[in-house]
DNA sequence: TAAGGTCAATTAAGCGCTTAACCTTGTTAA
DNA sequence: TTAACAAGGTTAAGCGCTTAATTGACCTTA
């Protein structure tokens, strides 16, 4: 059952370095024997080991991608595009939810390397830098996804200080003056560049944010985001705006908001980030900045066989661009 | 750069079959040479090659997983389930989109064996019958999830056809006489099950559905599950509930229903199916039928590698129980 | 007619590991 | 004192494939 290219070999009456040429479609036989080869690679249902063939100095054809989990709309939309392009260029996939545990990351990193995968596209935070460090020495190019990380690897972004600032710009248009903002835990670069962004766009309008205005939030993030935005709500001279680092912090927003009794836009405003599909489910829709994760997905992928192709490490960085989606939970301040 | 046992054993002045003895824990060595060797291999930041071990005959410790899409929120949680639950065995995950389609599936399906995957979860359809019989005659055993497979496998499941009850039971409580429902793709044998579930309970209750008013969306689930209630709601003797085989096509049925200016669900009563993260994210929060995915999942790895390790192939069925959970899409019929 | 070229296929080494079989040395029991 | 054995290692074959080097048959060309 368990057929070899001896079995082929055999079958066909030929050497097994003929029959290796025909997979690969290297080196020269006649077209008569390469048909005659494949009509009994076809007739013992010949599958060729990637394993052996990998074993002989040569790729995996196999990527790995490391996200924070999989289960989050926005990653699971990320891992898709990535999956997409992987297997359109020949590649299979090995997904990774590290729940931006460093153990976790670190156990993911070493099995990847384990199973010598061709390269790897990084979508969480890696805290420890001699995990860092050994990983970019790895034999394995490096790219890293809708996150800044701390080391000269190619990366594929959105420009997230720019996409603060269109939140920010949206929320001033509508006369808004107290925000409250809802940030990811602190180690998420793209995070603290929203609110960067945010607060920098705020200022230049002359209005002020008090820190206790800006909250982080758990790796629970409809529950700590509904928790933050109530304390927030309740609190003395409430916002009447809400910026929300993601969907699912927003998402906790709008339960903490509804559950104070407040009408949603005309109460408190609520702006998300991400544009997953759950933005356009919520009710009231929501009002969030966009990330092209297609175009990311794809980005990274093109990105990363290119280099393990060339054999050469390149650590540009390329920025898409942020874009508001206005939907309807967002609106003029009363 | 690259690592070879041969690098560790040189290093440490002992063997490769002491190295390896090491590495996996078996043979006889004395503890101090263990240390010995360890010490070396961290030093020299080795990382045995899985590739080669797998070619001597063992195991490659990765599992793959076929799905329609993992960007569905549904196929997204079983997915982490599977996950979780293979790199807590000790195994990597292939995650594969087939988005239904044969061709992706068979692909994704030769792929996995030339991997040489240890084992895979099909959470999919697969149409052709030939690709079936040579996948169950392959080394790798293969265990279905939330689907039924047209094949002698190990299977985990819900009732599906109990669930379409639960759905029906909880319309006639309401007083439900019109109905619609919403199905997936005539292929995907859970919808089928539980639309019998639906009508075999409708019909005890000495109530008729009209062919017509059982929908056949397409793969744009969303999309299609709106235009298809948008349909009903606007045929004559409009259904007063909808049923919809999953939560997906229940977004399109609210949407639909919002546009036509129907309120839910004092207008249209709407009930979902798999509780996945939007149910409670909607416009009202969707009344579904809960399918327990972490569990699932959980499940499907232990059978996988129970019976890879044993060497025994199962065909038992594991047949969880669906629940309703009431949220505020239905209501008593006015 | 011999030297050189082509074409088609084969030979054989080697990729990095596992493991059964074997070898040493030291210990024990009769 | 010696046969028997355990403990701790080593040797070497082989997993299924790729590929550089080689071979042999056949054809040119001067």
């Amino acid at each position: 059952m368990k057929m070899t290219i001896y079995d082929v070999a055999r079958e066909a009456g030929v050497s097994i370095a003929a029959v290796s040429q025909v997979i690969n479609g290297k080196g020269k036989i006649s077209e008569q024997r390469r048909q005659e080869i494949v009509q009994v690679m076809e007739r013992l249902n010949y599958q060729p080991s990637v394993i052996a063939s990998a074993l002989t100095g040569k790729k995996t054809f196999t990527l790995g991608l490391l996200v924070p989990d999989i289960s989050n709309p926005f990653f699971a939309e990320i891992a898709r595009a990535v999956e997409d392009q992987s297997h359109h260029l020949g590649y299979s996939l090995f997904i990774c939810s590290t729940d931006n545990k460093k153990e976790r990351a670190e156990r993911y990193l070493s099995l990847m390397q384990q199973k010598r995968v061709d390269g790897m596209i990084i979508g969480t935070g890696i805290a420890n830098k001699s995990t860092l460090a050994s990983l970019m020495k790895g034999r394995a190019p490096v790219v890293v996804i809708a996150r800044e990380a701390k080391l000269a690897a190619k990366t594929v972004i959105i420009d997230d200080y720019c996409g603060g600032g269109l939140a920010a710009s949206h929320l001033l248009e509508q006369n808004h003056v107290q925000v409250g903002l809802l940030s990811e835990n602190e180690e998420v670069s793209s995070s603290r560049e929203r609110i960067r962004g945010f607060v920098s766009k705020w200022n230049e309008a002359g209005l002020n944010i008090g820190a206790d205005r800006i909250r982080i939030c758990g790796d629970e993030l409809v529950q700590d985001g509904k928790s933050q935005a109530g304390e927030l709500l309740r609190g003395p001279n409430p916002p009447t705006a809400l910026f929300c680092c993601n969907d699912l912090l927003a998402i906790g927003a709008l339960k903490a908001a509804k559950e104070l009794g407040l009408r949603i836009p005309e109460d408190v405003s609520i702006i998300g980030f991400d544009n997953t599909i759950l933005a356009e489910l919520t009710d009231p829709p929501l009002t969030t900045v966009a990330q092209p994760t297609k175009q990311m997905g794809q980005l990274a992928v093109d990105s990363l066989i290119e280099m393990l192709e060339s054999g050469e490490k390149n650590d540009e960085r390329i920025v898409l661009q942020p874009e508001l989606v206005i939907r309807q939970s967002t609106a003029i301040k009363r």
